[in-house]
DNA sequence: CATTACCCTTAATCTACTTTAAGGGTATTT
DNA sequence: AAATACCCTTAAAGTAGATTAAGGGTAATG
């Protein structure tokens, strides 16, 4: 069963018994999302955490240019938000798009709060999910003021390998801030060496 | 009273009743740090989450040049972590190191995890506060990967205004990711426009 | 009070990266 | 099967930002 890769994410954390699981199915909904559809779209308010079971998704927000600059990739097995739209119901300034044919659970926030509300369980196992985001984005900071260009593709190589053959460069080179043209000397570059 | 301050810092969440501030009290401890004191070092193990009552603090990383790069200030009101150190128990990346005299409250593993276990409240709270680091990160990410040197700069002065005067500018660049020359350069041209 | 340690600025040179333009390859759609 | 939309690469020219070096100002320290 597919929802098992929901489950087995909470291994990761505080696992989850029989109850606690069937309390969760009771409360996420499961949806087939096609390549390039949108499931956030800027301005719109984002209602849902999502699950990504299978497929991958980018999120992105768009500059004054109309440029799109990757915030986050997500696979399977990894969650996806726009915090501060979900929380407060403001119009999300991402968007999130699949970039394969994909299967997601969400998840709304008086679903979510009722987990909360039931069981303390629920509520430190989302905690570390945002914290482990949180250790990310970090990461990912300390990168863009302190690498090159070339420093940045080869860290991202080492941490998302599973990554590299599925996704265009033209994404990657937006993830981490360069041109495709420029990434695309980056690689001609370290084949060289 | 000082500790007032921490109190009133959950008014912005789920405030605090009287009971719940005792509690709270009991499991802090007060520090008062002076200016160029370190409260984290690289490779130590974070021990506590640490709230800013009064003065400033900077957490910065180290590259391999043995370049420092600011990744966060925190001023009066705002928390700081290393949150895979702490919860984990491994060797930190990052340094915080006061940059004026400051008066901060810390709270144990131990202790944080005593609150969670006996009010859902705490837990709540404390999810809300790295939920805003998180919001703060993203933003930062964004602008890194997508602004030019003087947009970023404008952000910064129009996201910190309180800051602005209390930091050099040495401090400011390495936040911002530039050199401190670049950055004069950058003020220069601003006040002939 | 003298001294050292920062800190800010300016300017010349250098380089990492962008922009623009163009050509060929491979999917996706019709 | 043809047409369109992506995608990757190369290369020339342009630019944002780094590096190096130097001078002067002001705050911390003996």
């Amino acid at each position: 069963m597919i929802i098992d890769k929901l489950f087995s994410n909470f291994d990761n954390y505080l696992p989850l018994n029989s109850a606690e699981r069937h309390d969760l199915a009771g409360r996420v909904i499961q949806r087939k999302i096609k390549r390039r559809q949108f499931i956030l779209q800027e301005n719109d308010v984002c209602r849902h955490y999502t699950f990504v079971a299978e497929g991958c998704f980018k999120k992105f927000q768009v500059d004054d240019k109309g440029t799109e600059h990757n915030l986050q990739f997500a696979a399977e097995g990894d969650w996806l938000m726009e915090i501060v739209s979900f929380y407060f119901e403001k119009p999300s300034r991402v968007y999130i798009e699949a970039i394969e044919p994909s299967v997601i659970f969400q998840i709304s926030k008086p679903d979510l709060f009722h987990l909360f509300d039931n069981n303390s369980k629920f509520d430190r196992n989302f905690r570390v999910i945002v914290e482990n985001r949180l250790v990310e984005t970090e990461n990912r900071i300390f990168q863009a003021i302190s690498s090159t260009a070339e420093e940045r593709y080869l860290a991202f190589i080492k941490q998302y390998p599973h990554l590299l053959s599925r996704l265009p460069n033209t994404q990657i080179a937006s993830y981490l801030g360069m041109t495709p043209e420029f990434l695309s000397k980056v690689r001609k570059d370290l084949l060289k060496i």
